[in-house]
DNA sequence: ATCTTTGCAAACTTTTTGCACCAAT
DNA sequence: ATTGGTGCAAAAAGTTTGCAAAGAT
């Protein structure tokens, strides 16, 4: 069972998707793809460059870069920021993620569970909240009770 | 009439804050916690540091980014990540700022206006939800209805 | 006298860009 | 033959740090 079909796209399905918008299909876009696929979890883009240049070392980080972007613009993608760290990359459904402050554990929520305070915003402030592209910081339940002054 | 006198906050204040906590009251801190008081928005540490050195040349904006921490520690002053940019600081109570990814407009909401999801992630995930240290990312009123793709 | 803070320069981290070369369509 | 992509190096943007000199207590 899954509840979420568009999440089961190949790496094949995101090249044909950039050939039909007019781009090219190269190795880099191939390995980064690829990589972005088979990735456990979110990833950054420093981590699919380590893991390319592994085998391929001639595959540049801003060629990453340049991929993700591509990506992203044809919405297959999306980046968050989870912090004062890089960026994380990943494929298929908007989520939202909460991450500790104390020790950096990320949490996976759904979308809807900011549904209210969309409509709450954009009732009262007419302001359209774009869910997930920024992490909720805050603490995860192992630290929640430290009040560390340090953030 | 204020319905949060904690914001009433002198600069004195702040500075006998730091004095207290074993902390020297310097020029530089003088005009750093000045110009944050006086200032009318959410001030940038390069913000502060233009206006400072206007007069006093000398005032190195890594003077600035120090002064910010010793009176974040403090618990007296807070900084929010606003999207891509430089980090904004403000005294006072903590609150919410929506930022439009189009336009870069800040709307400040009040923090309770998230206390019902803060209390869903504390129930659901033992999540502690910090308000504020990061922005909430979207489209204000006057962009929500464009759907551009560049983000 | 002591211990904190400063100014400066330099490092650092993450991401972007300019450009000549190369490669996919 | 085009156009778009790559690799590299370098810049950009925001913030932090090491250190010797200066300053507050």
């Amino acid at each position: 069972m899954c509840t979420a079909a568009i999440i089961m796209l190949t790496a094949e399905d995101l090249l044909d998707r950039l050939r039909t918008q007019g781009g090219r299909v190269t190795t880099a876009r191939r390995l980064v793809v690829s990589a972005l696929i088979g990735a456990t979890s979110h990833v950054t883009a420093e981590d699919l460059a380590a893991a390319i240049q592994e085998h391929h070392p001639e595959v540049h980080l801003s060629t990453v870069y340049r991929t993700l972007d591509s990506l992203e613009k044809l919405g297959i993608v999306e980046h968050t920021h989870v912090g004062h760290g890089p960026a994380v990359y990943h494929v298929g459904v908007t989520h939202q993620h909460l991450v500790c402050e104390e020790c950096g554990v990320m949490i996976d929520v759904p979308a809807d569970l900011l549904e209210d305070v969309q409509e709450l915003l954009r009732q009262q402030y007419g302001f359209e909240l774009h869910v997930g592209h920024f992490a909720l910081l805050g603490r995860c339940a192992s630290h929640a009770q430290m009040r560390a002054v340090r953030i």
